[in-house]
DNA sequence: TACGCGCAGGCATATG
DNA sequence: CATATGCCTG
DNA sequence: GCGTA
């Protein structure tokens, strides 16, 4: 695939994350949605545009379009290079930063003047975040901490990688008395080449005991979050991995949630509602009441679908 | 040309 | 304590 | 910023 493709998409990314910093939502969403479509782009965009056919692609229109040509001319976008200039931050890095997102980042910058991460172990280190409005002391102590979870391991793992890895944590929740199904979802059921984390969803009714052996796995570099249904940790080789508990009479519907892709969730609850359903990961539901939920096939057929394979929930 | 904009929910933390 | 907000998951 | 009513 063009190279160039994905460098344009990269960088209507880094609009959107900028456009995120400055409040705004619709535009973020509109440059996200066209970078999307750039990625999946079948043909190459030079190709695209040499045709004069940017705006063909969808959510590219005319002045996304014009960004598009000007960066494939000159190798730059302007755009992007004003909103660095209004707001001199790198984004890349400090959304890396675990509990860091697009408020928290612009209140450092605004008022501690944080562009980066070395501002920021600066600033904590001086106890100087703590008392912004929304930061307290854990806050402060929980940043310190994420900045020391090097953020270079963030990166997508060949899956060749990580059936081994996939594989040992199955089976030792598996073999858990409390533990009725366990399986691995997200983009590794999706079977894409890369993934980048890893999804599993466990079936008990014990969820606690499940949560308690899952956070004492082999490997484990630090947790992220743990509550009563979901937990997060990461391994030492940086691989984030996520445990998600539910009942039997949720599997299907906690299948199809976990699977994903996020934008084929979207869509099928968008279904839903169109058929006055509402679709969560506990089931189908019609008012109060659960119309489906056990298997996925249930939940695709009441939804008027045929069952569609976890390799092409793409869209 | 004006207007609405993808869905749903868990967890951590701050706030009052 | 309940509620709001932000971040994060698919 | 885009797509559509
Ligand atoms: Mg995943
Ligand atoms: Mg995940």
């Amino acid at each position: 695939m063009a190279a160039k493709n994905y460098q344009v998409a990269e960088i209507l990314y880094m609009v959107a994350d900028y456009l995120d910093l400055e409040g705004e939502e619709f535009k973020v969403r509109a440059y996200r949605r066209a970078a999307r479509s750039i990625e999946n782009l079948s043909q190459s965009i030079e190709d695209v545009a040499k045709s004069g056919k940017l705006q063909e692609i969808p959510g590219v229109g005319e002045a996304i379009a014009k960004k598009i040509d000007e960066f494939l001319r000159t190798g730059k976008m302007e755009h992007l290079e004003k909103l660095k200039r209004k707001s001199p931050v790198d984004m890349e890095s400090l959304n890396a930063v675990e509990s860091l997102g697009p408020k928290k980042i612009k209140l450092l910058y605004q008022r501690l003047g944080v562009r980066n991460v070395e501002h920021l172990s600066k600033a904590a280190k001086e106890a100087k975040i703590r008392g912004l409005p929304g930061f307290g002391e854990l806050s402060e102590s929980k940043i310190l901490q994420s900045l020391g979870n090097v953020s270079s391991n963030k990166r997508r793992f060949p899956r060749e990688e990580v059936v081994p890895i996939a594989e040992m944590i199955r089976k030792k929740l598996q073999s858990m008395n409390v533990v009725e199904k366990v399986e691995v979802v997200g983009s590794y059921r999706r079977k894409k080449e890369t993934v980048g984390d890893l999804d599993i969803l466990v079936v008990s009714s014990s969820p606690s005991e499940v949560m308690d052996a899952f956070l004492n796995i082999d490997g484990i570099d630090h947790t992220i979050g743990e509550g009563e249904k979901k937990a997060s940790l990461v391994l030492d080789n940086g691989l984030q991995v996520d445990l998600r508990v539910v009942g039997a009479e949720s599997y299907g519907a906690a299948l199809i949630y976990f699977t994903g892709s996020k934008y084929h969730n979207i869509r099928l609850r968008k279904i839903a509602i169109k058929k006055g359903y509402k679709l969560n990961e506990y089931g189908l539901f019609k008012g109060d009441e659960m119309v489906a939920g056990s298997t996925e096939e249930e939940v695709y057929r009441e939804l008027g679908l045929d069952y569609i394979d976890p390799e092409n929930r793409e869209e």
